[in-house]
DNA sequence: CAATTTCTTGACTAGTTGGTCAGCTATGCT
DNA sequence: AGCATAGCTGACCAACTAGTCAAGAAATTG
């Protein structure tokens, strides 16, 4: 049942074309502000084709949020709760600046959709992250118990985490302009990551 | 020329009202999102008399985003150079932290601009914001040479505390939501701001 | 009071945009 | 080859929305 390589991989190619351009658009001129037309002209596809594979703008922006989902889910994962908190915390800050970095478009929807009330996220927000949140809560919470940490309140830590780590992806605008109108460079993203880090974990005793 | 006091109250008030709610309408849908309907709905006007005061949704926007500024700017000037590090950065703070609750709104157009590539303010981004920054990267920089804090990176301390701080105006609907569907009450308000200063105050050995 | 200026508003217009559809082409299957 | 299916597209439409306008209401002035 082999069945045909030519058109699934044709299939793949646009439908990850066009996702990958609506990210960009989405995160450029917000959900209504972001026109099909836009997205097709940036993919060089007619118009007609991005129905053909989202029957809606909310179907194809759906599916563009439920790819950063996905991202944010791998940073999650790498808060690693069996590690000394130096080390989870540093591996994850990392993480995130990292995807700050590689996904800016997708932060910026993400930012976008919380800032409009999460229409659409809303279901995450309440299950997943709500969980996700609560259990690291607690590790940090056994942190201070053991003594590893200095008795912070955990849930603000995480925020700033978030963000000041998002900062770098959703003001990226601001942070190129105060930074002479250039984008970060390698050393200057290893700087930032290194900076938040370290405020952080001595902020917190670490 | 004492001219018409009931006409001149009239149109300041008028002009409030429709800024007021134009702001909420804004932050929560976005420059595009938002209809000149929705405003004038929201503020119990004809639509046609939003553009008697403001010729185009532009303009009203414009004079949204000036007002947000001039907030802004206020709490630049609570960054007192002449006091101490802890003392000049921990009444920062709370006044960023104050504005985040008195003013989300305003603060969500704002990030939602900078996000959108900030294609109204770029100009304050550049000027303003940019002498300010640096100014307050020099005085910090001072606080180093004569050891009152750790050698840290000035730039990405400001981006920590605009970041953390914003979050909570911003993200607003998150944290909400974190928080089991309620709004911060005035001590979760204020454990958050206590959470924020500690931690970045002994981040940088202030 | 009458003239003038400011303010208000319903009705209208021009332009934009999400979504449809019929017909087309390319691919795969027997 | 011939049939079936998946993919592609130009042309079109209905809904929405920023902005206009002319006519009227209300306040101010001389």
């Amino acid at each position: 049942m082999d069945t045909s390589r030519k058109r699934n991989t044709a299939r793949e190619e646009s439908l990850s074309v066009i996702l990958h351009h609506a990210e960009r658009i989405f995160a450029e001129y917000g959900f209504k502000g972001a026109t099909m037309q836009a997205i097709a002209d940036a993919a060089a596809l007619p118009k007609a084709n991005l129905h053909y594979y989202f029957p809606t703008k909310l179907a194809l922006y759906r599916e563009v949020i439920e790819r950063i989902f996905t991202i944010w889910l791998e940073a999650a994962d790498s808060f690693d709760t069996s590690a000394s908190p130096r080390e989870a915390l540093s591996r994850y800050i990392r993480k995130k600046m990292e995807i700050s970095r590689a996904h800016p478009c997708g932060s910026k929807v993400w930012a976008n959709e919380v800032i409009q009330g999460a229409p659409i996220i809303q279901d995450y927000l309440q299950t997943t992250l709500g969980a996700w949140t609560d259990s690291r809560i607690e590790v940090i919470n056994r942190w201070i118990a053991e003594g590893q940490i200095d008795p912070i309140n955990p849930r603000h830590l995480l925020y700033m985490i978030w963000a000041t780590t998002q900062h770098y992806a959703d003001f990226q605008h601001q942070v190129v302009t105060l930074n002479g109108g250039k984008r970060l460079d390698d050393s200057q993203w290893d700087a930032a990551t290194k900076s938040v880090t370290e405020i952080i974990l001595r902020g917190i005793g670490a």
